[in-house]
DNA sequence: TGTCTTAAATTGGTTTACCACATTTATCTC
DNA sequence: GAGATAAATGTGGTAAACCAATTTAAGACA
Protein backbone atom coordinates (compact mmCIF):
# COMPACT_ATOMS: atom_id res chain seq x y z
CA UNK A 1 0.00 0.00 0.00
CA UNK A 2 1.50 3.26 -0.71
CA UNK A 3 0.86 6.39 0.78
CA UNK A 4 0.87 8.56 -2.49
CA UNK A 5 -0.63 12.38 -1.52
CA UNK A 6 0.72 13.46 -5.24
CA UNK A 7 -3.36 14.35 -6.33
CA UNK A 8 -5.91 15.63 -3.50
CA UNK A 9 -8.53 13.41 -3.49
CA UNK A 10 -12.43 13.91 -4.88
CA UNK A 11 -14.09 14.19 -1.39
CA UNK A 12 -10.67 16.46 -0.05
CA UNK A 13 -11.65 18.72 -3.43
CA UNK A 14 -15.21 18.65 -2.52
CA UNK A 15 -14.34 19.56 1.00
CA UNK A 16 -12.58 22.81 0.00
CA UNK A 17 -14.72 23.52 -2.53
CA UNK A 18 -17.85 23.88 0.08
CA UNK A 19 -15.07 25.95 2.96
CA UNK A 20 -14.88 28.46 0.20
CA UNK A 21 -18.67 28.73 -0.39
CA UNK A 22 -18.69 29.23 3.17
CA UNK A 23 -15.83 31.69 2.37
CA UNK A 24 -18.08 33.24 0.61
CA UNK A 25 -21.11 33.73 2.29
CA UNK A 26 -19.48 35.37 5.01
CA UNK A 27 -17.77 37.81 2.81
CA UNK A 28 -21.39 38.31 1.27
CA UNK A 29 -22.81 38.40 3.78
CA UNK A 30 -20.47 40.90 5.63
CA UNK A 31 -20.11 38.56 8.80
CA UNK A 32 -18.21 39.82 11.68
CA UNK A 33 -17.12 38.12 15.12
CA UNK A 34 -20.02 36.67 16.81
CA UNK A 35 -22.37 36.67 14.04
CA UNK A 36 -24.30 33.59 13.20
CA UNK A 37 -23.78 31.49 10.19
CA UNK A 38 -26.67 29.95 8.96
CA UNK A 39 -27.96 26.27 10.15
CA UNK A 40 -26.02 23.14 9.02
CA UNK A 41 -29.37 22.16 7.28
CA UNK A 42 -29.60 24.85 5.17
CA UNK A 43 -26.04 25.23 3.81
CA UNK A 44 -26.39 21.97 2.88
CA UNK A 45 -29.67 22.57 1.11
CA UNK A 46 -27.86 26.14 -0.60
CA UNK A 47 -24.50 24.24 -1.47
CA UNK A 48 -26.42 21.05 -2.41
CA UNK A 49 -24.36 19.15 -0.79
CA UNK A 50 -24.84 16.67 2.23
CA UNK A 51 -25.21 18.13 5.75
CA UNK A 52 -22.12 15.81 6.72
CA UNK A 53 -19.88 17.39 4.20
CA UNK A 54 -21.04 20.72 5.68
CA UNK A 55 -20.31 19.19 9.10
CA UNK A 56 -16.90 18.34 7.86
CA UNK A 57 -16.04 21.86 6.57
CA UNK A 58 -17.29 23.80 9.32
CA UNK A 59 -14.65 21.60 11.84
CA UNK A 60 -12.12 22.22 9.60
CA UNK A 61 -12.67 26.15 10.17
CA UNK A 62 -12.70 25.49 13.42
CA UNK A 63 -9.72 23.48 13.91
CA UNK A 64 -8.35 27.07 12.70
CA UNK A 65 -9.90 28.78 14.87
CA UNK A 66 -12.16 31.07 12.40
CA UNK A 67 -15.46 29.16 13.83
CA UNK A 68 -17.05 27.86 16.96
CA UNK A 69 -19.81 25.55 17.12
CA UNK A 70 -21.90 25.40 20.06
CA UNK A 71 -24.45 22.80 20.62
CA UNK A 72 -28.34 23.37 19.96
CA UNK A 73 -27.60 27.07 19.23
CA UNK A 74 -25.82 27.25 16.10
CA UNK A 75 -22.19 27.76 14.09
CA UNK A 76 -20.30 31.72 15.39
CA UNK A 77 -17.58 33.60 13.46
CA UNK A 78 -14.89 33.53 16.06
CA UNK A 79 -13.30 36.75 16.76
CA UNK A 80 -11.18 37.41 13.26
CA UNK A 81 -11.83 39.86 11.31
CA UNK A 82 -12.66 39.41 7.54
CA UNK A 83 -9.36 40.21 5.96
CA UNK A 84 -7.44 38.01 8.79
CA UNK A 85 -9.99 34.73 7.87
CA UNK A 86 -9.56 34.93 4.22
CA UNK A 87 -6.39 35.00 4.41
CA UNK A 88 -6.26 31.97 6.28
CA UNK A 89 -8.93 30.24 4.32
CA UNK A 90 -6.52 31.01 1.41
CA UNK A 91 -3.70 28.93 3.45
CA UNK A 92 -5.78 25.99 3.96
CA UNK A 93 -6.82 25.69 0.27
CA UNK A 94 -3.49 25.63 -1.06
CA UNK A 95 -2.49 23.71 1.23
CA UNK A 96 -0.35 20.76 1.55
CA UNK A 97 2.58 22.40 -0.93
CA UNK A 98 4.48 24.20 1.75
CA UNK A 99 7.58 25.00 -0.50
CA UNK A 100 10.76 23.21 1.12
CA UNK A 101 12.53 26.07 1.16
CA UNK A 102 9.90 28.23 3.33
CA UNK A 103 9.82 25.35 5.71
CA UNK A 104 14.11 24.76 6.07
CA UNK A 105 13.88 28.79 6.35
CA UNK A 106 11.25 29.24 8.81
CA UNK A 107 12.77 26.12 10.96
CA UNK A 108 16.37 27.77 10.66
CA UNK A 109 15.45 31.08 12.44
CA UNK A 110 13.06 28.99 15.12
CA UNK A 111 16.13 27.14 16.06
CA UNK A 112 18.01 30.15 16.11
CA UNK A 113 15.80 31.90 18.78
CA UNK A 114 14.72 28.31 20.64
CA UNK A 115 18.29 27.35 21.43
CA UNK A 116 19.07 30.56 22.88
CA UNK A 117 16.11 30.76 25.24
CA UNK A 118 17.07 27.24 25.94
CA UNK A 119 20.43 28.31 27.40
CA UNK A 120 18.53 30.65 29.03
CA UNK A 121 15.82 28.73 30.75
CA UNK A 122 16.89 24.81 30.37
CA UNK A 123 16.22 22.65 33.87
CA UNK A 124 18.42 19.89 34.83
CA UNK A 125 15.82 17.93 33.13
CA UNK A 126 15.82 19.42 30.16
CA UNK A 127 19.67 18.37 30.05
CA UNK A 128 18.66 15.00 30.82
CA UNK A 129 16.17 14.36 27.38
CA UNK A 130 18.81 15.81 25.38
CA UNK A 131 21.65 14.04 26.28
CA UNK A 132 19.30 10.82 25.91
CA UNK A 133 18.78 12.14 22.59
CA UNK A 134 22.48 12.75 21.70
CA UNK A 135 23.41 9.31 22.49
CA UNK A 136 19.85 8.11 20.83
CA UNK A 137 22.05 9.89 17.86
CA UNK A 138 25.06 8.84 17.86
CA UNK A 139 24.50 5.24 18.17
CA UNK A 140 22.41 5.32 15.40
CA UNK A 141 25.26 7.50 12.79
CA UNK A 142 28.20 5.26 14.34
CA UNK A 143 26.24 1.84 13.36
CA UNK A 144 25.53 3.71 10.09
CA UNK A 145 21.74 3.45 10.35
CA UNK A 146 19.49 6.70 9.19
CA UNK A 147 19.27 8.90 12.31
CA UNK A 148 16.81 11.53 10.87
CA UNK A 149 14.69 10.99 13.78
CA UNK A 150 16.91 11.10 16.09
CA UNK A 151 18.27 13.98 14.96
CA UNK A 152 15.13 15.82 15.35
CA UNK A 153 14.40 14.59 18.28
CA UNK A 154 17.67 16.20 19.32
CA UNK A 155 16.59 19.27 18.22
CA UNK A 156 12.44 18.81 19.94
CA UNK A 157 14.18 18.41 23.21
CA UNK A 158 16.11 22.17 22.70
CA UNK A 159 12.38 23.55 21.60
CA UNK A 160 11.16 22.55 24.97
CA UNK A 161 13.97 23.20 27.11
CA UNK A 162 12.81 26.89 25.71
CA UNK A 163 10.03 27.21 27.64
CA UNK A 164 7.95 28.76 24.86
CA UNK A 165 4.94 26.81 24.40
CA UNK A 166 4.19 28.58 20.70
CA UNK A 167 7.76 27.95 19.09
CA UNK A 168 7.32 24.21 20.58
CA UNK A 169 3.86 23.47 18.95
CA UNK A 170 5.26 25.44 15.58
CA UNK A 171 8.69 23.38 15.79
CA UNK A 172 6.50 19.98 16.21
CA UNK A 173 4.03 20.81 13.22
CA UNK A 174 6.37 21.21 10.80
CA UNK A 175 8.70 17.93 11.87
CA UNK A 176 7.25 15.63 9.92
CA UNK A 177 6.99 17.83 6.77
CA UNK A 178 10.84 18.19 7.19
CA UNK A 179 11.29 14.27 7.60
CA UNK A 180 9.81 13.11 4.59
CA UNK A 181 11.56 16.09 2.36
CA UNK A 182 14.85 15.07 4.37
CA UNK A 183 14.02 11.67 2.99
CA UNK A 184 12.74 12.21 -0.26
CA UNK A 185 15.85 14.74 -1.36
CA UNK A 186 18.62 12.71 0.59
CA UNK A 187 19.33 15.98 2.41
CA UNK A 188 21.39 14.51 5.10
CA UNK A 189 24.99 12.27 4.09
CA UNK A 190 26.48 10.30 5.79
CA UNK A 191 29.44 12.32 6.71
CA UNK A 192 26.74 15.02 7.46
CA UNK A 193 26.18 13.35 10.08
CA UNK A 194 29.37 12.11 11.39
CA UNK A 195 30.19 15.57 11.84
CA UNK A 196 26.79 16.37 13.11
CA UNK A 197 27.86 14.37 16.41
CA UNK A 198 30.61 16.74 17.31
CA UNK A 199 28.23 19.67 16.53
CA UNK A 200 25.53 18.48 18.50
CA UNK A 201 27.76 18.40 21.21
CA UNK A 202 28.75 21.44 21.02
CA UNK A 203 25.58 23.22 20.87
CA UNK A 204 24.16 20.54 24.41
CA UNK A 205 27.47 22.23 26.07
CA UNK A 206 26.76 25.99 25.04
CA UNK A 207 23.34 25.33 26.53
CA UNK A 208 24.49 23.10 29.56
CA UNK A 209 26.71 26.54 30.14
CA UNK A 210 23.54 28.81 29.74
CA UNK A 211 25.81 30.89 26.69
CA UNK A 212 23.05 32.12 24.76
CA UNK A 213 25.19 33.60 22.25
CA UNK A 214 27.44 30.32 21.88
CA UNK A 215 24.49 28.22 21.66
CA UNK A 216 23.30 30.44 18.75
CA UNK A 217 26.37 30.20 17.15
CA UNK A 218 27.09 26.61 17.68
CA UNK A 219 23.85 26.29 16.08
CA UNK A 220 24.64 28.36 12.87
CA UNK A 221 27.41 26.12 12.10
CA UNK A 222 25.89 22.80 12.38
CA UNK A 223 22.59 24.49 9.89
CA UNK A 224 25.55 26.18 7.73
CA UNK A 225 25.22 23.33 5.12
CA UNK A 226 21.88 23.38 5.50
CA UNK A 227 21.32 26.99 4.77
CA UNK A 228 23.36 26.40 1.70
CA UNK A 229 21.25 23.68 0.66
CA UNK A 230 18.36 25.86 0.95
CA UNK A 231 19.31 28.65 -0.82
CA UNK A 232 20.68 27.02 -3.92
CA UNK A 233 17.51 25.04 -4.78
CA UNK A 234 15.15 27.01 -6.38
CA UNK B 1 -25.45 33.53 23.31
CA UNK B 2 -21.98 33.67 24.99
CA UNK B 3 -18.86 32.49 23.06
CA UNK B 4 -17.09 31.55 26.18
CA UNK B 5 -14.18 28.91 26.10
CA UNK B 6 -13.87 28.74 29.90
CA UNK B 7 -14.18 24.72 30.25
CA UNK B 8 -13.94 22.61 27.32
CA UNK B 9 -17.02 20.58 26.53
CA UNK B 10 -17.54 16.98 27.56
CA UNK B 11 -17.69 15.94 23.70
CA UNK B 12 -14.19 17.76 23.43
CA UNK B 13 -13.42 15.69 26.72
CA UNK B 14 -14.40 12.18 25.15
CA UNK B 15 -12.62 13.14 21.92
CA UNK B 16 -9.18 13.84 24.41
CA UNK B 17 -9.71 10.63 25.96
CA UNK B 18 -9.86 8.82 22.52
CA UNK B 19 -6.80 10.96 20.97
CA UNK B 20 -5.11 9.41 23.91
CA UNK B 21 -6.17 6.04 23.72
CA UNK B 22 -4.75 5.63 19.99
CA UNK B 23 -1.70 7.21 21.17
CA UNK B 24 -0.95 4.42 24.26
CA UNK B 25 -2.37 1.89 21.50
CA UNK B 26 0.61 3.37 19.26
CA UNK B 27 3.38 3.45 21.63
CA UNK B 28 1.76 -0.03 23.21
CA UNK B 29 2.48 -2.42 19.44
CA UNK B 30 4.95 0.10 18.92
CA UNK B 31 3.63 1.25 15.73
CA UNK B 32 6.10 2.73 13.11
CA UNK B 33 5.03 5.01 10.15
CA UNK B 34 3.55 3.23 7.39
CA UNK B 35 2.12 0.66 10.07
CA UNK B 36 -1.57 0.46 10.07
CA UNK B 37 -4.18 1.31 12.63
CA UNK B 38 -6.88 -1.34 13.38
CA UNK B 39 -9.90 -0.37 11.95
CA UNK B 40 -12.54 1.81 13.28
CA UNK B 41 -15.07 -0.73 14.21
CA UNK B 42 -12.61 -2.36 15.80
CA UNK B 43 -11.58 0.54 17.72
CA UNK B 44 -14.67 1.80 18.77
CA UNK B 45 -15.32 -1.64 20.10
CA UNK B 46 -12.30 -1.81 22.03
CA UNK B 47 -12.59 1.95 23.58
CA UNK B 48 -16.58 1.35 24.39
CA UNK B 49 -17.19 4.62 22.17
CA UNK B 50 -19.24 4.86 18.83
CA UNK B 51 -17.15 4.70 15.62
CA UNK B 52 -17.93 8.38 14.98
CA UNK B 53 -16.14 9.39 17.93
CA UNK B 54 -12.77 7.56 17.14
CA UNK B 55 -13.69 9.10 13.10
CA UNK B 56 -13.43 12.48 14.79
CA UNK B 57 -10.69 11.38 16.78
CA UNK B 58 -8.73 10.46 14.02
CA UNK B 59 -10.12 13.12 11.41
CA UNK B 60 -7.74 15.42 14.66
CA UNK B 61 -5.28 13.24 14.30
CA UNK B 62 -4.56 13.58 10.53
CA UNK B 63 -5.33 17.09 10.45
CA UNK B 64 -2.11 17.62 12.34
CA UNK B 65 -0.48 15.25 9.64
CA UNK B 66 -0.06 12.42 12.22
CA UNK B 67 -2.41 9.46 10.45
CA UNK B 68 -3.47 9.10 6.74
CA UNK B 69 -6.75 7.59 6.28
CA UNK B 70 -7.34 6.13 3.22
CA UNK B 71 -10.69 4.94 1.61
CA UNK B 72 -11.44 1.17 1.88
CA UNK B 73 -7.98 0.45 2.94
CA UNK B 74 -7.22 1.43 6.60
CA UNK B 75 -5.63 4.36 8.79
CA UNK B 76 -1.75 4.38 8.22
CA UNK B 77 0.94 6.24 10.93
CA UNK B 78 2.42 9.19 8.91
CA UNK B 79 6.42 9.59 8.88
CA UNK B 80 6.65 10.57 12.26
CA UNK B 81 8.41 8.75 14.77
CA UNK B 82 6.99 7.32 18.45
CA UNK B 83 8.72 10.23 20.25
CA UNK B 84 7.76 13.49 17.86
CA UNK B 85 4.19 11.50 17.58
CA UNK B 86 3.69 11.25 21.71
CA UNK B 87 5.16 15.52 21.92
CA UNK B 88 2.79 16.70 19.33
CA UNK B 89 -0.27 14.67 20.95
CA UNK B 90 0.88 15.94 24.07
CA UNK B 91 0.38 19.45 22.53
CA UNK B 92 -2.87 18.75 21.28
CA UNK B 93 -4.42 17.81 24.41
CA UNK B 94 -3.06 20.71 26.28
CA UNK B 95 -4.59 22.73 23.56
CA UNK B 96 -6.13 25.63 24.01
CA UNK B 97 -3.97 27.26 26.90
CA UNK B 98 -0.96 28.54 25.08
CA UNK B 99 0.53 31.54 27.37
CA UNK B 100 -0.21 34.72 26.36
CA UNK B 101 4.05 35.29 26.82
CA UNK B 102 5.31 32.50 24.96
CA UNK B 103 2.53 33.92 21.88
CA UNK B 104 4.10 37.29 21.64
CA UNK B 105 7.51 36.38 22.49
CA UNK B 106 7.07 34.17 19.10
CA UNK B 107 5.17 36.78 17.44
CA UNK B 108 8.06 39.28 18.00
CA UNK B 109 10.99 36.53 16.58
CA UNK B 110 8.94 35.77 13.35
CA UNK B 111 8.16 39.35 12.63
CA UNK B 112 11.30 41.13 13.55
CA UNK B 113 12.80 38.01 10.57
CA UNK B 114 9.48 38.36 8.44
CA UNK B 115 10.25 42.23 8.01
CA UNK B 116 13.50 41.29 6.93
CA UNK B 117 12.52 39.43 3.83
CA UNK B 118 10.00 41.40 3.30
CA UNK B 119 12.02 44.23 2.98
CA UNK B 120 14.30 41.78 0.69
CA UNK B 121 11.62 40.29 -1.12
CA UNK B 122 8.48 42.58 -1.50
CA UNK B 123 7.06 43.22 -5.12
CA UNK B 124 5.18 46.29 -5.88
CA UNK B 125 2.24 44.84 -5.88
CA UNK B 126 2.97 43.80 -1.96
CA UNK B 127 3.87 47.86 -1.36
CA UNK B 128 -0.33 48.96 -2.49
CA UNK B 129 -1.70 46.39 0.12
CA UNK B 130 0.56 47.48 2.89
CA UNK B 131 0.01 51.41 1.80
CA UNK B 132 -3.76 50.67 1.98
CA UNK B 133 -3.35 48.37 5.05
CA UNK B 134 -1.43 51.29 6.35
CA UNK B 135 -4.22 54.22 5.11
CA UNK B 136 -7.11 51.95 6.79
CA UNK B 137 -5.21 52.22 10.19
CA UNK B 138 -4.42 56.02 10.48
CA UNK B 139 -8.22 56.70 9.39
CA UNK B 140 -9.58 54.34 12.50
CA UNK B 141 -7.23 55.59 15.16
CA UNK B 142 -7.32 59.32 13.94
CA UNK B 143 -11.16 58.79 14.73
CA UNK B 144 -10.10 57.22 18.00
CA UNK B 145 -11.74 53.83 16.68
CA UNK B 146 -10.49 50.51 17.90
CA UNK B 147 -7.65 49.72 15.20
CA UNK B 148 -6.18 46.23 16.32
CA UNK B 149 -7.77 44.37 13.29
CA UNK B 150 -6.40 47.19 11.14
CA UNK B 151 -2.99 47.17 12.94
CA UNK B 152 -2.43 43.01 12.12
CA UNK B 153 -3.76 43.69 8.92
CA UNK B 154 -0.62 45.66 8.13
CA UNK B 155 1.11 43.07 9.68
CA UNK B 156 -0.08 40.22 7.76
CA UNK B 157 0.97 42.07 4.78
CA UNK B 158 4.26 42.02 5.76
CA UNK B 159 4.38 38.59 5.95
CA UNK B 160 2.48 38.02 3.36
CA UNK B 161 5.71 39.95 1.25
CA UNK B 162 8.01 38.13 3.01
CA UNK B 163 7.58 35.28 0.31
CA UNK B 164 7.86 32.64 2.76
CA UNK B 165 4.67 30.73 2.78
CA UNK B 166 5.35 28.69 6.32
CA UNK B 167 6.50 32.00 7.99
CA UNK B 168 3.00 33.39 6.77
CA UNK B 169 0.50 30.05 7.43
CA UNK B 170 2.31 30.61 11.53
CA UNK B 171 1.70 34.00 11.58
CA UNK B 172 -2.32 33.42 10.20
CA UNK B 173 -2.44 31.12 12.62
CA UNK B 174 -1.59 33.15 15.91
CA UNK B 175 -3.22 36.32 14.78
CA UNK B 176 -6.62 35.37 16.37
CA UNK B 177 -5.30 34.65 19.59
CA UNK B 178 -3.50 37.78 19.45
CA UNK B 179 -6.26 39.73 18.77
CA UNK B 180 -8.33 38.02 21.52
CA UNK B 181 -5.61 38.59 24.04
CA UNK B 182 -5.23 42.61 23.25
CA UNK B 183 -8.94 43.11 23.29
CA UNK B 184 -8.51 41.21 26.99
CA UNK B 185 -5.72 42.89 28.64
CA UNK B 186 -6.15 46.28 26.87
CA UNK B 187 -2.52 45.84 25.57
CA UNK B 188 -2.65 48.65 23.13
CA UNK B 189 -4.01 52.16 24.49
CA UNK B 190 -4.92 55.05 22.71
CA UNK B 191 -1.84 57.04 23.05
CA UNK B 192 0.47 53.77 21.68
CA UNK B 193 -1.77 53.87 18.17
CA UNK B 194 -1.10 57.52 17.70
CA UNK B 195 2.55 56.87 18.09
CA UNK B 196 2.05 53.25 16.06
CA UNK B 197 0.96 55.60 12.93
CA UNK B 198 4.60 56.87 12.36
CA UNK B 199 6.17 53.60 13.10
CA UNK B 200 4.31 51.69 10.78
CA UNK B 201 4.89 54.46 8.54
CA UNK B 202 8.66 54.13 9.44
CA UNK B 203 8.74 50.59 8.29
CA UNK B 204 6.74 50.85 5.53
CA UNK B 205 9.14 53.64 4.24
CA UNK B 206 12.30 51.01 4.82
CA UNK B 207 10.54 48.01 3.53
CA UNK B 208 10.06 50.85 0.28
CA UNK B 209 13.77 51.22 -0.11
CA UNK B 210 14.80 47.08 0.16
CA UNK B 211 16.62 48.19 3.66
CA UNK B 212 16.67 44.97 5.57
CA UNK B 213 18.60 46.49 8.68
CA UNK B 214 16.12 49.43 9.01
CA UNK B 215 13.27 47.26 8.39
CA UNK B 216 14.52 45.19 11.70
CA UNK B 217 15.03 48.26 13.40
CA UNK B 218 12.11 50.08 13.29
CA UNK B 219 9.96 47.03 13.58
CA UNK B 220 12.43 47.11 16.92
CA UNK B 221 11.20 49.93 17.99
CA UNK B 222 7.62 49.41 17.09
CA UNK B 223 7.77 46.65 19.40
CA UNK B 224 9.47 47.87 22.63
CA UNK B 225 6.79 48.89 24.43
CA UNK B 226 5.00 45.20 23.77
CA UNK B 227 8.65 43.74 24.43
CA UNK B 228 7.98 45.67 27.92
CA UNK B 229 4.89 44.19 28.41
CA UNK B 230 5.36 40.80 28.00
CA UNK B 231 8.49 40.43 29.92
CA UNK B 232 6.83 42.31 32.92
CA UNK B 233 3.81 40.03 33.20
CA UNK B 234 4.00 36.14 34.02
C1' DT C 1 1.74 -27.11 -7.88
C1' DG C 2 0.85 -22.70 -9.68
C1' DT C 3 -2.07 -19.15 -11.68
C1' DC C 4 -6.09 -16.94 -12.76
C1' DT C 5 -10.97 -16.09 -11.54
C1' DT C 6 -14.44 -15.15 -8.52
C1' DA C 7 -16.96 -14.34 -4.47
C1' DA C 8 -17.11 -13.14 0.31
C1' DA C 9 -15.42 -10.26 4.02
C1' DT C 10 -13.42 -5.85 5.42
C1' DT C 11 -12.63 -1.03 5.12
C1' DG C 12 -13.37 4.08 5.33
C1' DG C 13 -17.03 7.12 3.69
C1' DT C 14 -21.94 8.52 3.32
C1' DT C 15 -26.64 8.90 4.22
C1' DT C 16 -30.61 8.77 7.17
C1' DA C 17 -33.39 9.12 11.07
C1' DC C 18 -33.37 10.30 15.68
C1' DC C 19 -31.88 12.71 20.07
C1' DA C 20 -31.24 16.17 23.79
C1' DC C 21 -30.91 20.62 24.61
C1' DA C 22 -31.65 25.67 23.55
C1' DT C 23 -34.46 29.08 21.82
C1' DT C 24 -38.59 31.00 20.40
C1' DT C 25 -43.40 31.45 20.32
C1' DA C 26 -47.84 30.91 22.04
C1' DT C 27 -50.93 30.35 25.87
C1' DC C 28 -52.62 30.93 30.31
C1' DT C 29 -53.05 33.14 34.87
C1' DC C 30 -53.47 36.96 37.67
C1' DG D 1 -51.16 44.29 30.31
C1' DA D 2 -47.28 41.66 32.56
C1' DG D 3 -45.19 37.61 34.01
C1' DA D 4 -44.94 32.80 34.11
C1' DT D 5 -45.46 28.53 32.05
C1' DA D 6 -45.82 25.26 28.45
C1' DA D 7 -45.79 23.84 23.85
C1' DA D 8 -43.49 24.13 19.27
C1' DT D 9 -39.60 24.90 16.58
C1' DG D 10 -34.70 24.87 15.49
C1' DT D 11 -30.08 23.57 16.58
C1' DG D 12 -25.73 20.73 16.55
C1' DG D 13 -24.62 16.02 17.94
C1' DT D 14 -25.15 10.89 17.55
C1' DA D 15 -26.06 6.19 16.25
C1' DA D 16 -27.22 2.79 12.92
C1' DA D 17 -27.81 1.19 8.32
C1' DC D 18 -26.02 1.49 3.83
C1' DC D 19 -22.42 2.21 -0.02
C1' DA D 20 -18.56 1.49 -3.07
C1' DA D 21 -13.93 0.27 -3.36
C1' DT D 22 -10.47 -2.71 -1.69
C1' DT D 23 -8.51 -6.63 0.16
C1' DT D 24 -8.49 -11.31 1.16
C1' DA D 25 -9.54 -16.03 0.64
C1' DA D 26 -11.29 -19.78 -1.68
C1' DG D 27 -11.99 -22.32 -5.77
C1' DA D 28 -11.46 -23.80 -10.61
C1' DC D 29 -8.53 -25.14 -14.02
C1' DA D 30 -4.31 -26.18 -16.35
Amino acid sequence: MKLEMLSISDNEQLLNSVINKIRDLINYKNLEPGDKLPSERMLSEKFEVSRGVVRNAIQKLEFYGLLKSIPQSGTFIANVGAIAMNGIIDDILQLGSPDFKSLVETRILMELKSVKFAALRRTEEDLKVMQNALDAYSKKVLNNEDAVQEDLLFHLAIAKASKNSTLNTFMLSITPEIITNFAKYHVCDDDMALSGIKEHNDIFEAIKNKDQNAAKEKMKVHFKTLYQYCYNIK
